[in-house]
DNA sequence: AAAGCGAGCAACCGCGAGCGT
DNA sequence: GACGCTCGCGGTTGCTCGCTT
């Protein structure tokens, strides 16, 4: 089966978008809201595909969006969201309801990607001369007190994940209570970092077109790969990856060099 | 002052997921 | 269950602008 373009080449308008074209879209989506984007082009008269509509809205136009420098607070977050979620934009973007996952792709691969380089690099350096106070000491003893209490947290939860299967000898995946009640102890790796996932669509009462968090489980169900068909599908209980990685964590143990790399290495694969 | 270069960012592209028929 | 349509995501591209030489 050979994939339709999305959309008639011909006649289709591309680069940047004018002003004039900016306040059709919105005019349009202020009337109409926003979806059903197959349509946009042919009501709004627009030179343009359905896709570019959606992308010019959900990145730019979007009432709520914040533009402009990141903050400490917001670069913090994007890094650890980042270890812990992989290049999952969308997903960490829900995090940051005033930014897009375009913004925060562009910020990673632009600023922290270099920065988290350049820091690495310092930290070898350092290391292998045998210096004590480096950089990458400063921020892995944050980076350190966070992680080991997530872990710690999460392997609480897990525990009472396990303990909750065990007595009901099925698997929490096919217990919504179960992972429910686990999931949401785990929810507490976040909220140590001040995160809450945007809960609802944008101010202007949209369906914004990123994808919204719906459920306070979501964030974790993204986390750990738990969506809908993965809790249907998975013949696996989802925690025995999250046990494994916690207990090479554990096994490092706390204060020691690698603990950092060791968590941040094992999040990376597991997630 | 002008050309070259690189960084930053907006936009595009291809793919996969979800949903309706 | 198969198929087609629409939407959303992540990777990539290419334009713009500021800095350097």
């Amino acid at each position: 089966m050979v994939r339709p373009p999305c959309c008639d080449k011909d006649g289709v308008k591309k680069g940047p978008w004018t002003p004039e074209e900016d306040i059709v879209l919105v005019s349009y989506i202020q009337e109409h809201g926003p979806g059903n984007w197959r349509a946009v082009p042919s009501n709004t008269g627009l030179m343009r595909c359905s896709k570019s509509c959606r992308l010019r809205w959900t990145n730019y136009l979007r009432p709520g969006i914040k533009r402009g420098n990141f903050t400490d607070q917001e670069e913090k977050l994007i890094v650890h969201l980042q270890a812990l979620l992989g290049n999952r934009w969308a997903a960490i973007a829900s995090y940051l309801p005033a930014r897009t996952d375009n913004d925060i792709k562009n910020y990673w691969n632009t600023h922290l990607k270099k920065k988290l380089k350049k820091l690495e690099g310092g930290a070898e350096c350092q290391k292998s001369s045998g210096r004590q106070q480096s950089y990458r000491s400063i921020s892995k003893g944050q980076w350190e007190r966070c992680l080991q209490t997530d872990i710690h947290m999460a392997k609480r939860a897990l525990c009472e994940a396990l303990s909750i299967e065990e007595c009901d000898g099925r698997s929490s995946i096919t217990r919504p209570s179960a992972y429910a009640s686990s999931t949401e102890n785990i929810s507490r790796l976040l909220q140590g970092w001040g995160i809450a996932p945007a809960s609802s669509a944008s101010s202007q009462g949209s369906a914004s077109t990123s994808r919204c968090i719906t459920s306070p489980l979501e964030p974790l169900e993204s986390l750990f790969g738990l969506g809908d068909s993965a809790r249907e599908s998975s013949s696996e209980p989802p925690f025995s990856l999250l046990e494994s990685w916690l207990l090479d964590v554990e096994s490092v143990g706390n204060g020691q060099d690698s603990f950092l790399d060791v968590a941040i290495d094992g999040a990376g694969e597991l997630f």
